[in-house]
RNA sequence: GCCCGAGUGGCGGAAUGGCAGACGCACGGGACUUAAAAUCCUGGGGCCGCCGCGGCCGUGCGGGUUCGAGUCCCGCCUCGGGCACCA
């Protein structure tokens, strides 16, 4: 037969020009239908697609194209997250120019999408790298500016000797860099913040909002990250020159076991003790030594867990306020300056850490929460005891339970003065500078007369210049532009310096879904009518390794412009699906490992459908998906399979359509095609003469669009889907192969209704092949235009169900009932088995459960 | 160490507490063909037996709840992920 195969290679080309001439996928606001935002995380344009990105393009295209049909009104954009290091290291390494890099990655990019045919509005194309992006990038920070939520100050930041710019917290993963796996450093640097830790508590509490909407494991990992710890701060104070020391604890009931304090070896307090005199000079030589030395080690060496507590006595005394103690202050490298108040309180009899150092230095260990058998003893102790007690040596408080103790010894230090209950959060404020020169430039001037200048809005964008050096060498290219550098005060029009630090690229990808709802806009970032129409984002799909990096940052600025009337919600994705990882022999693809799998190349051999099936068929869509080849083979016979289905089936489809009245109103109805309505029309008519056949494959294809509905409505369980499909198709196949002659009439309508529901169903998976057997069965309009399909209960429900008689929980028959049957003539007809009554003779029946359409179970004894 | 998640045929996977293994891959058999490919049909968890019938065992392991457990509860094992001196 000529027309054995989906000829893909012709077709899904000739679809896509077609699609991209009618502009099907245009969206617009419209306040009269409901809307349905559907958003991947977009790409870096770092050279081609891969598998990885297909896997999450094809999701959330299947989910627009399945919303579109259902009646929404469905943005579904894309763009590229195109500033950032790959395109700096190119030009580093290659001399390229990171513009044009980009520019030529993003073609290519561009170019492999459309072949997938997913169905974007590519007028809403954002690219961040482009001035009419980052112009509102660098509007967004003065508003942050102005709030006071974007700050400069100098601290010990994360530093990345190979990527040579610092880091913020968020993308240091284990002591290394999140890009480049260096291990990380620190130094003290003047740099941009954001003030996130402001947003601490409402980020930690509106992820119960999410709740049910967002994977449990993102949300426990930012609730992690922010750590929020409820204790108490109490000064200690320093008792030769009377200075306050506060310290953080979350256990104020042990204070009075508080033997000696430590703090970081960046504490201030160290640096005035040093300079005091009141300690001798050799002293002050060895602080300064270990200083040095916890200086120059990286965050892993410092922190790993087998690296060994290691700390130094500085010679003076602090008293605990609580009963007056004299305890040694001692300086510890596993004190973090950047937690809580960089000094604590150590307790060893109940506090590991504290523990082992007295260990190690032969400092006092003093039990302060006996434990309920009463026999803790300092001295016999192998291990601070951490459960709950009763507390003793602790005045006033003795014979408190500790768990009491814990708000009662807070509420002392408050009512003394010398404390108070208080929250640390692990937290930190964003740093969003980087000496880097492929980014947004921060829209600040210092001037030596004025100081610190935002650039007023009216001079945005502030340009990156398209002469930067990147040669690599001697810090950020903008710092070595003097065009760029030497500029005027805004204020006093005096000399005044640029910024010369880019924005972090999370920053560019922490709003773009707001862009995506009003990209063309340029006079507003968006506009307040299309921002609150579309947001949120109903559905947001990507990996989970943004789970605390963009996902946190995104919640935040949203937040943030929430506060400033510039959004009217609180938080930009009402639900996230984290896909899977692509896999190749059960590792990730990768050059090295020479296992990856080109998009391209399998797009080339199987065509696009065929590989939008396959991965959307293959697995769970959070879980992650080994790579097949056989795989894909499959998916491929089976596009054909479905193409030759429907194609054999025309003189059916036109034999149905001679049987009914066209209508001339309905151009479909005129060019050949039956619209739903008439085949169900058609259908309701023929009703009396159809066959059992007939029914049962009725049956099948409304059961099927229910399942499949089901499916893909909220489940997002599309491989049972496509099995669903598959099923249908086989029951097709197998109903035509039973037909005769005499029947060809009410066949005819069933064949045409089931082709066409099914081409329906298949559109959303393999939307070239649907588009294809939509028009060759004469409808002249797109399939992706037309409604989901609709199904009737009634003709969905069966007619009789094959149920089980179990005895004692084991199926001993099966017998066919009707559907309707109930729970007493269903257990009637299992008791009338002779199976069951050969099986029960004799035995006492104790109990008999039937499960409507189900089941019945027989319970006998003896 | 702590917190998640997952363990089901040769493989990917399916199963609101109710027939375990849907669907697909790979494999076997058949049809078509001079032949092959493609296609269509068909078989199949394991073990046992009086194999066109029937029995027993079977969802990582051990217990429990239930008429009934892959599914719920308790205790383990293995693998994957996250956090990890956070006071």
């Amino acid at each position: 037969m000529a027309e054995e195969r989906f000829d893909f290679r012709e077709a899904e080309p000739r679809w896509q020009r077609r699609w991209e001439e009618a502009d099907i996928y245009r969206v617009e606001r419209d306040p009269s239908r409901p809307k349905y935002y559907a958003l991947a995380m977009f790409p870096y344009p770092s050279g081609k697609l891969h598998m990885g990105h297909v896997r999450n393009y094809t999701i959330v295209d299947v989910i627009a194209r399945y919303r579109r049909m259902k009646g929404y009104n469905v943005l579904h954009p894309i763009g590229f997250d195109s500033f950032g290091m790959p395109a700096e290291n190119a030009a580093i390494q290659h001399g390229a120019n990171p513009a044009v890099w980009t520019r030529e990655n993003i073609a290519e990019m561009t170019e492999q999408l459309k072949q997938l045919g997913y169905s974007y509005d590519w007028s809403r194309a954002v690219y961040t790298y482009r001035e009419d992006y980052y112009k509102w990038t660098q509007w967004l920070f003065l508003q942050f500016y102005k709030k006071g939520l974007a700050y400069k100050k100098t601290a010990p930041v994360n530093w990345c000797p190979s990527c040579q710019t610092v880091l913020a917290n968020e993308q240091v993963e284990g002591g290394r860099c999140w890009r480049c796996d260096s291990e990380v450093t620190k130094k003290d640097l003047s740099q941009w913040f954001f003030r996130i830790t402001q947003y601490a508590d409402e980020l930690l509490d509106d992820l119960k909002l999410l709740e049910g909407g967002w994977p449990d494991q993102v949300r426990v990992m930012q609730d992690h990250w922010i750590g929020r710890s409820e204790g108490a701060k109490v000064d200690f104070t320093l008792e030769a020159t009377g200075d306050k020391i506060p310290i953080f604890t979350t256990r104020p009931d042990t204070i009075y076991g508080v033997t000696f304090m430590v703090v970081a070896p960046e504490h201030p307090i160290v640096e005035k003790i040093c300079t005091s005199g009141l300690i001798p000079e050799d002293r002050v030589a060895a602080i300064r030594a270990f200083q040095e030395k916890m200086k120059h080690l990286t965050e892993i060496a410092r922190t790993a867990e087998d690296t060994e507590k290691e700390g130094l006595y500085t010679g003076l005394d602090v008293i605990n306020p609580f009963n007056g103690d004299k305890v040694q202050l001692w300086i510890a490298n596993y004190v973090l300056m950047d937690y809580g108040t960089g000094a604590v309180m150590a307790v060893p009899a109940h506090d590991q850490r504290d523990f082992e150092f007295a260990k190690k230095y032969g400092l006092p260990i003093k039990v302060v929460i006996q434990n309920p058998e009463g026999t803790l003893k300092a001295e016999e102790m192998t291990e601070a005891y951490v459960d709950p007690g009763v507390m003793v040596n602790s005045g006033p408080f003795d014979g408190t339970p500790n768990l009491e103790g814990i708000a009662k010894v807070a509420a002392y230090a408050e009512e003394q003065g010398f404390g108070e209950k208080t929250v640390t959060y692990r937290l930190r404020d964003w740093l969003i500078s980087r000496q880097r020169g492929w980014g947004a430039p921060i829209p600040i001037v210092y001037c030596e007369k004025c100081d610190t200048v935002p650039v007023p809005e009216s001079e945005l964008p502030v340009r990156l210049p398209d002469d930067l050096d990147f040669s690599g060498q001697g810090g950020s290219p903008l710092a070595r532009h003097e065009g760029f550098v030497n500029t005027v005060c805004p204020q006093c029009a005096g000399p005044a310096r640029r910024e010369t630090d880019t924005m972090d690229t999370f920053v560019c990808s922490s709003w773009y879904y707001l862009r995506y709802t009003d990209a063309n806009n340029a006079e507003k970032a968006w506009n307040q009518e299309d921002v609150d129409y579309w947001m949120p984002v109903d559905q947001y799909v990507g990996g989970v390794e943004h789970a605390v990096l963009h996902l946190l940052y995104s919640r935040f600025f949203t937040k943030v412009l929430r506060d400033m009337g510039l959004v009217k919600v609180d938080e930009p994705f009402a639900r996230l699906l984290t896909q899977g990882m692509v896999l190749k022999d059960g590792a990730k693809m990768s050059k090295s490992k020479g296992n990856t799998v080109s998009p391209e190349e399998m797009i080339a051999r199987y065509g696009a459908d065929a590989c939008r099936l396959f991965i959307m068929f293959a697995a769970p869509p959070e879980r992650d998906l080994d790579w097949s080849d056989a795989g894909i083979e499959g998916a491929y016979r089976f596009v054909n399979r479905f193409y030759r289905m429907v194609v054999q089936a025309l003189p059916a489809y036109r034999h149905a359509r001679s049987l009914l009245p066209v209508n001339p109103a309905d151009p479909a109805s005129v060019a050949g095609a039956l619209s739903e309505a008439e085949i169900a029309e058609g259908l309701a008519k023929a009703a009396p003469s159809l066959t059992a056949d007939d029914r049962a494959l009725r049956r099948t294809v409304h059961a099927t669009v229910k399942r499949i509905t089901a499916d893909l409505h909220e489940r997002f369980a599309f491989n049972t889907a496509i099995s669903g499909l598959m099923e249908l198709t086989n029951a097709i196949y197998a109903y035509r192969d039973k037909q005769k002659s005499e029947d060809a009439n009410t066949s005819a309508l069933v064949m045409a209704e089931a082709v066409q529901k099914a081409v329906l169903m298949i559109a959303p998976f393999c939307p070239h092949l649907a588009e294809e057997l939509w028009s060759r069965l004469g409808h002249p309009r797109s399939v992706h235009l037309e409604s989901w399909p609709v199904y009737d209960e009634e003709v969905a429900r069966a007619e009789t169900v094959e149920i089980v008689v179990q005895i004692n929980g084991r199926v001993r028959d099966r017998m066919e009932v009707p559907a309707g049957i109930s729970a007493a003539e269903m257990e009637a007809v299992a008791r009338a088995s002779e199976k069951v009554q050969a099986l029960i003779a004799g035995k006492q029946v104790v109990k008999v459960i039937p499960v409507p359409g189900k089941l019945v179970n027989i319970v006998v004894k003896g």
